[in-house]
RNA sequence: GCACCUGUAGCUCAGCUGGAUAGAGCACCGGUCUUCUAAACCGGCGGCCGCAGGUUCGAAUCCUGCCAGGUGCGCCA
């Protein structure tokens, strides 16, 4: 935290100095005592005297009484703490508006990042979306991409190198489920696939090929000719799966034709939401080089042979200690694959930390896989992380093919643009034009969809609702969206009036400007923007983007508060400048903070 | 049975490295647009913070036990 624009840290480095020196606390340590008051008319910043009871062996509010006189001698005539003030056992201090507001503001405002993290030497890379290829992709699928982007996003604020990596899985038994109906169910022209949404309708047939099969399943109880229908399927799946991984010619060819359809849409879906990879990695490729390993861990006596199965007996995992790396018949596994792909990552991309984006229910999969990466001899094994995320629910209970009650992402995108424009553009038409609407009217969707997907933390479930998540107020992305239209919109309208003027940080016109901005409303939010960047810092260290969400859900609240309070165009000068100062530093602080979430800041809407 | 997660307002959730009267959104009731975007703002209603013990000057927060719900637990991914 070398930020040269923290009120808190000006104020922690100014306590260190006056405090008595017996009560031996450095500016790092009074920083994180910091807080803020309950009510701002009792101050700007508090500190609690609880920790120097024991040192000073005092009560608390006896200790805070004490030092108001003590500590408005030892500071400086400049000092930013202008009013102090005990309460109970609390020191709250008021600080002079306009040397903070100096201190701060014109430092967000300017262009350029608010965060000026120092390059970090780990070199990271994060693995999320894992997208099956031949099915759809549905809100649960959401929720890991807009994770793992943001945390992309967050940990490259804070100076990590970072790769963001994807995994699709382009082999396994649902590839051949979905061959199995395509070539078997569908005639020559049902084949034929449509111009758009390949995968999507690929996805369908996949899910023909599920429901049928479970509805022979339930049916087999009972009924003879359904049991021999499904006998015949799985025989005819388990075939069409072994000429896959034998890679013969003819259904290779329908493989990767089919697996093109796939990967398109999730291109296309990944442009729209604005995530990006920097690789790519297929489970098809990790296929192979798995079992080698396996063979070479075998020989070396890492791995052993249990019920004719190969795995590793892992202790650690008390309650289910084996962990299986090769079938019976010689085939692999998932897990067998994981090892590879971990292989791949170290010697191929040189990184240091390996972060896995995957939901809760794999996390003794990844406890298996680190603690085996770690015997194998891999030194990032310690440093492999699992970040385990809750899953995404209907109102009627967990998605499910055979239950037909998956949300389609595409779904959703559709219906929220559609009730964003219907609701809230459609008042510009002819004052916009309809390419303007569109481009709005897809950036609150993703503003919607994302925050919606971010803003819960990760071990909470998030039950999915059409209706509550088309509703936009209150808190929600596009209500943070708005703030920064409506901030963008004061900017512009204020230039028209008279030009607006910069103004640079310390300097006597940013103090002369800041002087009056002495209102409550004008307080508060110059207090929420200097929490932004520790609370980046907290999301990035805490992989919680949620953490970011609460924290700019509050800064938008307080915005509102201050724009309805305080007019400025029109305010005489220098209070105009100074609140332009407020304004322009929320537009600088919103659009960075949405950026680390992934969502965009329109400048109007 | 074992492991992990969750339990806070009618509903959905923040707060959890202990600290000032427990906060939002939605819903419901009532106010605020001739001046910078009402996707907004203000007020009201609404809480044995699952239950019981313990630690502490102080517990929604830490510890123990219990109750309820979810998820995972060898040849699926």
């Amino acid at each position: 935290m070398s930020t040269a624009h923290s009120l808190a840290r000006a104020v922690a480095c100014e306590l260190a100095a006056a405090l008595p020196s017996e009560v031996g606390l450095g500016a790092d340590d009074i920083v994180d005592l910091l807080a803020k008051p309950p009510k701002p008319e009792l101050g700007d910043v508090a500190f609690p005297c609880f920790k120097l009871a024991r040192v000073l062996r005092k009560a608390p509010p006896k200790i805070a009484a004490e030092l108001v006189p003590q500590l408005q001698d030892a500071l400086s005539d400049t000092s930013l703490i202008a009013k102090i003030l005990a309460t109970g056992p609390y020191l709250n201090f008021t600080l002079d508006p306009g040397r903070a507001g100096a201190l701060l503001l014109p430092a967000l405002a300017g262009e350029g990042s608010a965060i000026d993290a120092a390059t970090q030497d780990e070199r990271l890379m994060v693995e999320f979306s894992q997208p099956n290829t031949h099915k759809a992709l549905h809100v649960g699928h959401l929720r890991n991409m807009c994770l793992g982007d943001s945390l992309v996003r967050l940990l490259r604020s804070q100076g990590y190198p970072v790769i963001a990596a994807n995994y699709f899985g382009d082999v396994g038994t649902h590839i051949a489920r979905c061959l199995w109906w395509y070539l078997d169910h569908l005639s020559e022209e049902q084949r034929q696939p449509p111009a758009d949404n390949r995968g999507e309708w690929l996805g369908k047939i996949y899910t023909k090929a599920a429901m049928a099969l479970a509805d022979w399943e339930e049916a087999g109880k009972t009924d003879p000719a359904a049991a021999k229908r499904l006998a015949e399927a799985k025989a005819r799946i388990t075939e069409i799966l072994q000429r896959l991984e034998a890679r013969e010619p003819e259904i290779t060819k329908v493989w990767d034709e089919t697996k093109k359809w796939s990967l398109d849409d999730f291109e296309e879906i990944y442009r729209y939401c604005d995530i990006h990879f920097d690789v790519r990695f297929y489970e098809s490729q990790a296929d192979e080089p798995g079992l080698e390993i396996v063979e070479e861990f075998l020989q070396k006596g890492v791995f052993e042979v249990s019920q004719g199965a190969v795995g590793i007996f892992n202790p650690e995992v008390k309650h289910m200690p084996f962990f299986m790396l090769r079938k019976q018949d010689g085939t692999s596994l998932y897990a067998t694959k994981d090892l590879a792909l971990a292989k791949l990552k170290f010697d191929g991309h040189n990184i240091d930390r390996s972060i896995y984006v995957v939901d809760v229910r794999q996390s003794d999969h990844f406890r298996h896989v680190f603690l085996t990466l770690e015997k194998m001899g891999f030194a990032q094994a310690k440093a492999c992380q699992h970040v385990p995320y809750e899953m995404v629910e209907l109102p009627d209970g967990p998605m499910g093919a055979r239950k037909g009650n998956v949300v389609l992402f595409r779904a959703l995108r559709e219906q929220m643009t559609a009730r964003i424009t219907e609701l809230h553009l459609e008042k510009f038409r002819g004052q916009w034009s309809d390419a303007e609407i569109a481009q709005a009217a897809h950036e609150v969707a993703l503003g919607a969809i994302k925050y919606g997907m971010l803003a819960r933390d990760v071990n909470q479930k998030i039950v999915f609702d059409m209706e509550a998540w088309l509703d936009v107020r209150g808190n929600t992305g596009p209500y943070l969206q708005y703030v920064h239209a409506r901030a963008c919109s004061i900017i512009r309208e204020c230039a028209q009036q008279s030009p607006v003027v910069r103004v640079e940080q310390h300097t006597n016109a940013a103090v002369e400007a800041c002087k009056g901005l002495t209102t409550l409303e004008e307080r508060e939010l110059r207090n929420a923007l200097d929490r932004f960047v520790s609370t980046v810092k907290v999301a990035a260290d805490e992989l919680r983007p949620s953490v970011l969400c609460t924290y700019l859900y509050e800064l938008s609240k307080q915005f509102n508060r201050f724009y309805l309070a305080c007019k400025v165009k029109g305010s005489p000068e220098p209070l105009r400048t100074g609140r332009i100062l407020l304004v322009q530093a929320t537009i600088s602080v919103l659009a960075e903070g949405l950026g680390l979430l992934g969502i965009p800041a329109p400048q109007r809407m």
